[in-house]
DNA sequence: AGCACGCCGACT
DNA sequence: GTCGGCGTGCTC
């Protein structure tokens, strides 16, 4: 019998192995196993059964053991890792590693305990003999024949002041049995059980949930592959639906999947989950799955999932690879969010594979969100997904209203260049007139500040990567985060010539000055890192602010931290191009989220919040809001801005590094690659290229050169995999390809 | 990833 | 003459 194991020692290669006579009735795929590579012993995965093609049997060395005997990567996650290895274009060997948890890769020990229990009952007369002859086997026998359950060895030996003798000799005579099991460190123990304690009846649904509901539990009763797209406006009442999608999972056997994004795993979030989980599926356990669990609560989340004891896991990204059986349904929660994006190799969209592995074992997928991202709305106009929409807000609360206020007009105005606009300004005022308050709200990202026209709004950005370049001061230029790429700051504006160039970079005290000059009287508060490097000075000033005593609170994203303000009525954005121009296309998403979130309980009664944002880019930020407000309108106009743009909906970009040693010759060679990516993707490519700064370290070191492509297909990623395996490399440029799966559809 | 092999510069 | 630099290639 041989196996191909891949083994886990950083390199992507598979290896065979012979299998001992002692462990071939154990092995299978999936399998865990210790090989021996070159003087070493790794631990490798069994990826295949049967005999290399390229490589002489007698010379195979054996498999040297088997570390679990059941497989740590079910069928489906190993054809999964198989899948992301090629949509990612990805190692294998490092997504079996993501896959698995360091605990359970390093065979670490599980923490075990010995259960005692009879094998057989003893008839009277045997009983009245071992009385006589070995009375403490006696006393052992009776004490476990009065227990209904198996009794932890040790409890019994203490409790009895017996040494393990005793049970020796009572399982040679076969009477009594021992039994391995593992202790439960997860139980609730994880602090996430002291969150709250929330009312666990189920709520009733409106008829818009109950519709939602029934479609998605007949959408499970068919039992093959489906997605649903849960378009909920906030405050619909989602969770309600992926509740009850759960419950019908589970009643019908099978296991689920929830994901959510990081930041919304929070204590309350989960022990709401867990008490309404245990009311629909009671004696269930429900794994939590995240980053900040130690090694140990890990491994008994994971095996817990995988002998089947849980069928539920609620946790961030990397929970999609948790080894749940019998998948009937994974649920991604504010499917949208970049935080399903990792952003590390093995890159990865968590949504997306949620997808695919909702497809390999012919489960139901539910993404829901009050803001799809375009990729999941436009494969639900497609008819890929199913489209259900909650309209109508439980709570009946008012979205906010939302100003979008033109600084250039403000500019002109004013004469000057303004921190705060006269509608921000007269709101502010109406508030304090009414005691209520405001939250002003700026993005100052440490001190990468970027170059804006006032006249035309125009944003200096990389013409390799298409990120905002970044201003150093220090040196006068502009430079690019992404690629490196650097070049003078311009005097006047590139695209209008006009000389009022502004330098983005506002900070908070500017804007608490300018707060104190138009409201004498009000109590300010500021709010970033540097006045809150103090201890409790945070919650102190959110306490303050709670309490009333503060009425304009000045801050940074970290005012989001202590978002349920009920007095709050206004949320003014002073300077929105700093967050939708950040070098970090994912920034703008989450500061816009939050602004919504604080906006959205903004409304008093009946009257709704409001928000005024300041931009010199209003189309962009009408857009963002637009989002929000309406989101079909917004995707429409979005879908069609991408396309005529340069973002279409499923773009992907892609790193392509060449090395070689003779510039010439790599020219050459990324030129001849660009035609035959150009002869497979037609139009839809671009190349961007070469970048004239690589990245030092790299370009010292290994005189890389560093070239990008871009370009928009949904296909892209595994056309170019099967392109690169065509093309034909000389020898002395290898090359590596590095796709960001940004939008992956 | 590790580790060996191998081919060119400064040293016990 | 060797020691050791890291560039290259291999691991069943």
């Amino acid at each position: 019998m041989i196996v191909g194991v891949h083994p886990l020692a950083g390199f992507d290669k598979l290896l065979h192995y012979k299998v001992p006579e002692a462990l071939r009735a154990g092995m299978q795929l999936g399998l865990l196993v210790r090989v021996p590579i070159g003087p070493r012993v790794t631990l490798g995965l069994v990826g295949q059964m049967g005999a290399p093609t390229d490589f002489p049997v007698e010379k195979l060395k054996p498999v040297t053991q088997i570390v679990y005997p059941f497989p740590a990567l079910p069928a489906d996650l190993l054809e999964l890792a198989r899948w992301m290895s090629r949509y990612y274009a990805a190692p294998l060997d490092g997504i079996i590693e993501t896959m698995i948890p360091g605990a359970v890769r390093h065979g670490a020990a599980l923490k075990q305990e010995k259960l005692l229990s009879l094998a057989r009952r003893l008839a009277p007369d045997e009983l009245a003999a071992l009385e006589k002859r070995a009375p403490q086997q006696a006393r052992l026998y009776q004490f476990l024949a009065q227990q209904f359950k198996a009794q932890p060895k040790s409890l019994v030996l203490s409790r009895l002041g017996q040494t393990a003798a005793v049970v020796n000799a009572l399982m040679k005579r076969g009477v009594v049995q021992e039994e391995a099991q593992r202790v439960e460190r997860i139980a609730y123990a994880d602090g996430f059980a002291h969150g709250e304690l929330v009312a666990a009846q189920p709520h009733a649904l409106n008829a818009e949930q109950q519709a939602a509901a029934e479609a998605v539990a007949a959408a499970l009763a068919e039992e093959k592959f489906s997605v649903t797209l849960l378009h909920g406006v906030t405050g619909s009442g989602k969770t309600e639906v992926y509740l009850r999608a759960i419950d019908a999972a589970l009643k019908a056997g099978g296991g689920v999947v929830f994901l959510v994004p990081e930041v919304a795993l929070t204590p309350q979030t989960v022990a709401r989950l867990r008490s309404r989980l245990e009311a629909i599926a009671p004696g269930h356990q429900c794994v939590v799955w995240h980053s900040h669990l130690s090694e140990g609560e890990r491994l008994d989340g994971w095996f817990a999932l995988a002998t089947g004891e849980a069928r539920v896991v609620v946790g961030a990204r990397s929970a999609i690879f948790a080894p749940v059986r019998d998948l009937r349904l994974i649920v991604v929660d504010e499917e949208h969010e970049p935080a399903y994006k990792q952003d590390e190799t093995p890159r990865y969209h968590g949504r997306d594979v949620a997808v695919y592995r909702a497809k390999l074992n012919r489960a139901v997928g539910l993404l829901g969100s009050a803001t799809p991202s375009l990729e999941s709305f436009v494969n639900a106009q497609a008819g890929k997904y199913r489209l259900l929409r909650l309209t109508q807000r439980v709570d009946a609360r008012k979205l906010p209203d939302i100003d979008i206020v033109d600084m250039r007009i403000e500019a002109m105005r004013q004469r000057t260049l303004p921190t705060l606009s006269r509608r921000l300004v007269d709101a502010m005022h109406r508030r304090f007139e009414r005691k209520e308050q405001t939250i002003l709200f700026i993005n100052r990202r440490g001190y990468s500040s970027s170059m804006l026209c006032t006249d035309c709004g125009q944003v200096e950005e990389c013409e390799h990567c298409s990120i905002t370049m970044t201003y150093h001061r220090a040196d006068e230029v502009l430079r690019c985060h992404l690629c490196g790429a650097e070049r003078p700051a311009p005097l006047v504006c590139p695209k209008c010539r006009s000389p009022k160039i502004r330098w983005r970079g506002l900070g908070t005290q500017r804007v608490e000055e300018s707060v104190r000059r138009v409201l004498p009287r009000a109590r300010i508060e500021r709010m970033d890192t540097d006045t809150m490097a103090k201890k409790n000075r945070f919650r102190e000033v959110l306490m303050e602010f709670r309490a009333g005593k503060i009425d304009v609170l000045v801050g940074t994203q970290m005012i989001g931290k202590g978002l349920d303000f009920p007095n709050v009525t206004l949320v003014g954005l002073i300077d929105a191009d700093i967050s939708m121009h950040i070098p970090d296309f994912r920034a703008n998403e989450r500061t816009f989220q939050l602004l919504v979130q604080v906006a959205g309980r903004a409304g008093r009664g009946d009257r709704a919040g409001e928000v005024v944002v300041q931009t010199f880019t209003p189309q962009a930020e009408a857009i963002q809001f637009s989002r929000h407000a309406d989101f079909e309108g917004f995707a429409e106009s979005e879908l069609k801005l991408r396309r005529d743009f340069r973002y279409p909906p499923f773009r992907h970009l892609i790193h392509h590094l060449f090395r070689g040693q003779n510039p010439e010759k790599l020219q050459f060679f990324a030129e001849q690659w660009a035609k035959r990516v150009e002869q497979v993707f037609g139009d839809r490519v671009e190349l961007r290229g070469p970048s004239p700064s690589p990245i030092e370290k790299i370009k010292d070191h290994y005189r890389w050169q560093v070239w990008y492509f871009t370009a928009s297909a949904t296909k892209v990623v595994p056309e170019l995999v099967k392109l690169r395996a065509e093309f034909a490399w000389p020898d002395d440029i290898t090359q590596v390809l590095d796709v960001d799966p940004v939008n992956l559809s």
